[in-house]
DNA sequence: ACTTGATCATAC
DNA sequence: GTATGATCAAGT
């Protein structure tokens, strides 16, 4: 599939998908359907990278390079409430970071997405896409990643890792990154020493992401 | 029931 | 290990 050339063939790719069960879009690309999302948590995503023309999904660098858009899917019950929260970036603990949101990774990543609401089904194969919905933050959702990305980083650049728990922001927070508890990373301590602290990475609340959906969510038609 | 902390697959 | 894609499952 060639990659969009603009916002607007991106949106309606996505418009033609609405509706389709998960197995009908994954026939139409040549991929099998797994058992479940177990050991194919990203499975979705994957499937939706191909069937809308993304490049390669293991770049540094947005689905849909061409119109700088980051592509993201959000699965939602039957009235459109996101059941997890949103994986946004790892967050570096080696200094570089830095302090200044209008420079940070997050704000980059989230200046342009394009929702894409997976609701819940019986099966696998039988959830269905809901019509997506292209993104940018307005001010105020800016203010509270901002709010929440500098306490982090603030937190971060002390060395103060210790202080760092997902409880900590309203929008944005802070989890584990990494394929165990044992994932970890090179930082510079509280006192200026090399040691390695636990991979960490910033996540959208299902609550935030929920707000965005709100504005424009509906059902897929049977 | 819901959130936090842990985990799974794959490419490089 | 770091990046991509996320959801699982223990804990409260």
């Amino acid at each position: 599939m060639r990659p969009p050339a603009s916002e607007a063939e991106l949106m309606e790719r996505a418009r033609e998908w609405a509706g389709w069960p998960l197995a009908a879009i994954a026939a139409e690309c040549g991929v099998q359907v797994p058992a479940d999302l177990r050991r194919a948590k990203g499975w979705i995503g994957q499937l939706l990278e191909a069937a809308l023309g993304a490049t390669g999904s293991s770049l540094p660098e947005p689905d849909f390079p061409g119109i700088g858009v980051e592509m993201k899917t959000l699965p939602v019950n039957e009235v459109g409430q996101p059941q997890e929260s949103t994986y946004v970036c790892t967050a570096p603990l080696d200094g570089s970071l830095g302090t200044r949101w209008e420079a940070s990774w997050v704000r980059r990543k989230l200046s342009r997405v394009l929702w894409v609401p997976v609701a819940m089904g019986s099966s696998l194969g039988e959830r269905r896409l809901g019509q997506a919905l292209l993104w940018s933050p307005n001010a105020e959702e800016e203010g509270l990643l901002r709010t929440d990305w500098e306490e982090h980083a603030a937190t971060i650049a002390l060395g103060e890792l210790w202080q760092l728990d997902a409880r900590r922001g309203r929008a944005l927070q802070i989890r584990p990154k990494g394929a165990s508890a044992d994932s970890t990373t090179w930082t510079l301590d509280d006192e200026g020493e090399w040691t390695r602290a636990q991979a960490i990475g910033f996540y959208l609340r299902a609550s935030f992401t929920g707000g965005i959906l709100a504005r424009n969510f509906r059902l897929p038609k049977g």
